[in-house]
DNA sequence: GCCGTTTTCGGCCCGACTGTTTTCAGTCG
């Protein structure tokens, strides 16, 4: 799949397009067609060889043919002339933040930065001072870019970011006089990784949500402070936009933050062919206001359905909305239970009785004890004996305790010669089976999943990419492959809730529900806390267009027994 | 470089904030 490669070379060009002072239309073409090449499903091969390029959206003649010699040669002669055109390592320098396109160039041109090291040289002998518009704060801004880099870590799990956010928002709500606040940006669209946090709060009077967002002890610098927006790094320096919005524009400001880019550019466009404009204040035809107060106004007055906001990311969303065909997404309240817990018996902190008395304070049915199989050494694994004991426990309590339904299970592991790690007899008496794969990373591991998805006891196929963000790449694995094997035998894949893993993603999980699989929401909880994950795994769910009917934990007690 | 039932040429989202200016350029989101 070369998807990945051509949109970063389409990324790389427009970067340097930028640099060299090219007009923006053109630089914002070639970062339209790469991020839709990375929104693509399918293939780019597949569409190229059905002569379908064309039909993605951003894509014309001229980049078609671009695409079309690369597919051919595996080369693409206008990248290298382009790319080839200005140092390597120049072009990486525009991710330093308060360093933006223009001063870089100059300073490539007049003082010949071509890396990093020259740019602190200049920083250092004051001759990039000496470059007009150039002041002492400018410099020092340039200087915490550097650090910021220097550290590493551009973006964080959601599943870090979320409870962060609601931290923030917890406080906020304690001014008074505040009305709606809510997290925008990635973060309501529940992305797996976020960048930056956004966050509107509702107020008529700005300077006092300001003053006390300032005083917040979290806060570790402070970026801009202005009359309605504040921007601040808190701990681990991750930046906060704060943005104080009135009553009246709230919705609109809300719509527009949220974005995404994509989606909201494609929205404006809309507007404007029906003769209105958007923006943060509003919805306005002429220079009459039709709207802005709450975010449906804004795709009312467009004539579409409100669109959730983890659908936003113009992967055709707005055309569904405008044929009023959204899916009917999923719902916390539609969640019956969880899959995927682990206690004490293996490696989890907490007793089967706790985990079930957390599950049933979240309103759940069922919950599935999945404690590691043997061969899991490292995490305490059960024998065939003890998981026979554990099932008698779980027994024993279900007969105690009517609140809750506690299905007996295990995340059973598929060893790297293929086989489960117990016997199909012993498999036969769970509940519920999910099969993982925890080691030989790049042994067969497609034919190893396909054959646990065949195992009529298995139930779910558990993290089924085996990535984790910012670690691991994940398995050797033809995914489409075992998504097809899952849909032939009625296997669900699940959506793992562990910050780390979040896998599937949105889009295996679009890809894997197009093609008429079940998915299966587990949080991997090893504590009774890690359970309140659940909405990761429901976000990623949701962004993946997920229904209730496509999502097993939906199910009740009793349609879940006999499926 | 893309796009089009108002256009095959002439548009392409736009405002807040900062910093360096003295009316605006650059950066960001």
């Amino acid at each position: 799949m070369k998807n990945a490669v051509i949109a970063e070379m389409f990324d790389r060009m427009a970067d340097v397009l930028e640099l060299k002072g090219e007009i923006s239309f053109k630089v914002n073409a070639y970062r339209r067609a790469s991020r839709a090449i990375q929104n693509l499903e399918e293939d780019i091969e597949t569409i190229w060889n059905e002569e379908r390029l064309h039909q993605i959206p951003g894509i014309g003649t001229g980049l078609a043919k671009k695409i079309d010699e690369y597919l051919r040669t595996d080369h693409m002669s206008k990248y290298d002339e382009i790319v080839q055109s200005v140092p390597p390592e120049l072009v990486d320098l525009l991710h330093i933040q308060n360093l933006g396109p223009k001063t870089l160039a100059v300073a490539y041109q007049k003082l010949h930065v071509e890396n990093l090291e020259d740019l602190k040289k200049v920083l250092e002998n004051g001759s990039l001072a000496q470059l007009p518009n150039m002041g002492e704060k400018k410099i020092e801004n340039i200087r915490k870019g550097i650090a910021l880099r220097e550290k590493g870590r551009e973006r964080i799990s959601l599943g870090i970011a979320l409870p962060l956010v609601e931290r923030l928002i917890h406080e906020l709500r304690k001014i008074p006089h505040v009305g709606r606040i809510y997290p925008a940006g990635s973060v309501r669209r529940m992305c797996e990784t976020v960048g930056d946090i956004d966050i509107l709060v509702e107020a008529e009077e700005s300077e006092r949500v300001i003053d006390t967002f300032g005083s917040f002890s979290e806060i570790t610098r402070m970026i801009s402070r202005g009359k309605t927006k504040s921007s601040v790094l808190i701990e681990g320096d991750l930046q906060v936009d704060l943005r104080v919005i009135p009553r009246d524009s709230f919705g609109a400001a809300l719509q527009y933050f949220t974005g995404s880019k994509a989606h909201n550019v494609r929205l404006r466009r809309i507007a404007k062919k029906q003769g209105c404009q958007i923006n943060e204040y509003g919805i306005f035809r002429g220079e009459k206001k039709i709207g802005g107060a709450k975010e449906e106004d804004i795709y009312e007055a467009l004539g579409m359905q409100w669109i959730p906001p983890e659908l936003r990311e113009d992967r055709g969303e707005i055309d569904l909305a405008m044929e009023s065909r959204l899916p009917d997404l999923v719902e916390l309240y539609d969640i019956n239970g969880d899959f995927h817990v682990h206690t004490r018996w293996s490696d989890g902190s907490a007793s089967i009785e706790k985990m079930a008395e957390k599950a049933a304070a979240l309103g759940y049915h069922f919950i599935g004890i999945c404690d590691h199989s043997q061969s899991a050494g490292y995490a305490n694994g059960l024998t065939p004996e003890r998981i026979l004991e554990q099932i008698r426990e779980i027994e024993r309590l279900n007969t105690q305790n009517n609140d809750i339904c506690i299905l007996a299970g295990t995340e059973v592991d598929i060893l790297a010669d293929g086989r489960l790690d117990y016997s199909d007899d012993l498999l036969a008496r769970l509940n519920i089976v999910i099969a993982a794969v925890h080691s030989g990373f790049k042994k067969r591991v497609t034919e190893r999943m396909i054959a646990a998805a065949r195992n009529p006891h298995v139930t779910i196929l558990a993290h089924p990419t085996g990535r984790l963000l910012f670690q691991r790449e994940g398995y050797i694995v033809d995914l489409e492959q075992v998504i097809r094997a899952c849909v032939d035998t009625g296997t669900a894949l699940e959506i793992n809730c562990n910050e780390e893993r979040l896998d599937l993603n949105d889009r295996h999980i679009r890809f894997a529900k197009e093609q008429g699989a079940k998915l299966a929401i587990g949080t991997d909880a090893h504590h009774p806390h890690q359970m309140d994950y659940l909405r990761l795994g429901l976000g990623m769910a949701r962004r993946g267009c997920c229904e209730k009917k496509d999502v097993l934990n939906c199910l009740s007690v009793n349609t879940l027994r006999s499926h």
